[in-house]
DNA sequence: CAGGGTGTGTCCACACTTTGGATAAAGTCT
DNA sequence: AGACTTTATCCAAAGTGTGGACACACCCTG
């Protein structure tokens, strides 16, 4: 999130500065003196020269501020901040979820639990929790499966992968959480299906467009979605299905899950889901199809949404 | 959403301190001045900073109080939780648990989300991990097993608590691995298995005798647990098995997987396991028996590994 | 049941620290 | 010329520390 976007290494005088942070130039100037934060160029004649870095440390500073942290105790974690985290400058990071994903499926082939937690952690660091799960660990799963169908890992590996990962994404979801929610969605995984980790990517879309996640996990039948729609009246349901079942199998069930959910609107994703894009539309389901856009997800379910506030206040 | 603020170990005044626990400034300074908890470090102008070990005391100091233990009593359950782990000494707050435990239950049976989610951040508090799980959420899921089974309780409702423990019972986990092992042991649940409640309590008592503890988790087959045996040569493995086979199978299953981990101990626990000892006994295993002092396990594992360098050094 | 002792949260007075903002005088930019 | 900056100094409001005091609830004992 830079200021200015045209100009790439704008520099800004105080005032312009105490405009874009909300901070009024006497405490800038009070900051620097007492904290040394920022510490901006100067011209010849002594003016303060601020970067889009220094607008960005005076941003943090001002959170924390705002969070309750006395000034001085901020001035000290942003100073820490900044001096853990010089590679996120946005410079090289282009390909540092890459690296990131290499690491962690080194540690895999290799065996190694201890480097695998390792490189885990430190992906932990490389931006949103969205953008650690969609560039770095969905990519370093779907690497891993493939290996292994290959036959080049083992399936311990797979397993050791999984349970690392999955805790990871369950942690970055716990952190962003919002506490305030506008809505609620509640995922599961259809019966029979053990696999959690698309079910936590998606949460962590809903959680980006405001939603609260409740999760209730691996192999839910329609019965419990039927009761949890009941107690919690989500504005939306997700479902995720990645075992393949025959097309007249897989109606059946999806027929009873489109019951249990009654007219809440529903999302379903996952390799299965894949390939019976008219079945679900005739359910009434919105498909999140596997590569698509999140953000056609997002419109489709706001569609719903709205004509069901119609309908309601119609009726 | 904030980007790392965690990474940064930041250091708070005594009103966000205060804010942050709920527990008057005033009530602070005198719980320093009669109990010595929390004993924050200082500025050069006295002023008190707060780290967040010191938050984390404070807030089981106000969870204990706040289920009627007296502060001076509490204070010393928190000072010795502190110094080491065996908080042994539960006098008085035996029910403090059973609260938490009770406290639980009824989020999950109000199916309330936000509740359960803020009744097990408060059972976090009350003492070290095993004590947590041993004492609150095993018991916990217990009950809820047995009202779903008595048909008081949804299936959904079983998921969430599942969902929520879980994750709870991950973070506790991660929270105690120690940096520098003795040991490793690799768990996991044999194929078809899909219940990793009892995997993590068993990883827990594993983390506290020492031990590194490396997870497959649900439905591991034998040739994984080969591959893990081989790859990271454990001093022991684990197994659980809470579905019920018919013994026959039980036993042809069982003989699989005792010819995948060969030679190094291991130990299997569960409500199937519990059934079929003496075929335990007759592969080399190690029954851990539901109800069973955890130490007897430990015991007879170390006989295990003393035969085990016996041999070695025959050989 | 009365009375003394105890534990506990809260409040007070007084001195010190932190912090945002104000002012003045001189220099700089446009 | 007028708007903006810089430095330095000052100021007032809010926060904090210390030690003690006080009211209330509780327990035990006579």
């Amino acid at each position: 999130m830079k200021p200015v976007a045209h100009a790439a290494n704008a520099q800004y005088r105080i005032q312009t500065v105490a405009r874009l942070t909300g901070v009024p130039s006497p405490t800038l100037r009070a900051w620097e003196r007492r904290y040394g934060i920022p510490s901006p160029q100067r011209t010849e004649s002594s003016y303060r020269l601020y970067t889009d870095a220094d607008v960005e440390l005076i941003r943090r500073l001002k959170e924390l501020c705002d969070q309750g942290m006395a000034p001085s105790q901020a001035a000290d974690v942003v100073r820490r901040m900044a001096e853990n985290e010089p590679p996120a400058v946005d410079e090289l990071p282009t390909d540092a979820w890459q690296v990131a994903a290499e690491r962690i499926i080194d540690a895999v082939k290799r065996f190694d639990p201890s480097a695998l937690e390792m490189a885990v952690q430190r992906s932990m660091l490389l931006g949103s929790a969205r953008t650690i799960f969609d560039r770095v660990f969905a990519p370093a799963l779907r690497r891993i499966g493939d290996e292994w169908h290959a036959g080049q890992l083992s399936i311990a590996q797979e397993h050791l992968a999984s349970e690392y990962l999955g805790n990871a994404t369950r942690e970055l979801l716990r952190l962003v959480q919002p506490t305030a929610p506008l809505r609620t969605v509640v995922l599961a995984c259809i019966a029979g299906e053990y696999h959690v980790m698309a079910l936590y990517g998606t949460a962590l879309h809903f959680v980006q467009w405001g939603y609260r996640v409740v999760i209730l996990g691996v192999d839910t039948p329609p019965e419990a979605l039927a009761d949890s729609v009941a107690s919690l009246h989500p504005h939306a349901v997700g479902l995720s299905a990645t075992q393949v079942h025959p097309r007249e199998q897989f109606a059946q069930i999806l027929t009873r899950y489109a019951d249990a959910i009654g007219p809440t609107p529903w999302v379903i994703g996952g390799h299965a889901a894949n390939q019976h894009g008219p079945l679900i539309d005739r359910l009434g389901g919105i498909l999140a199809r596997q590569g698509q856009d999140p953000e056609a997800v997002r419109d489709a379910l706001e569609v719903r949404l709205r004509e069901r506030r119609v309908e309601a206040a119609g009726a």
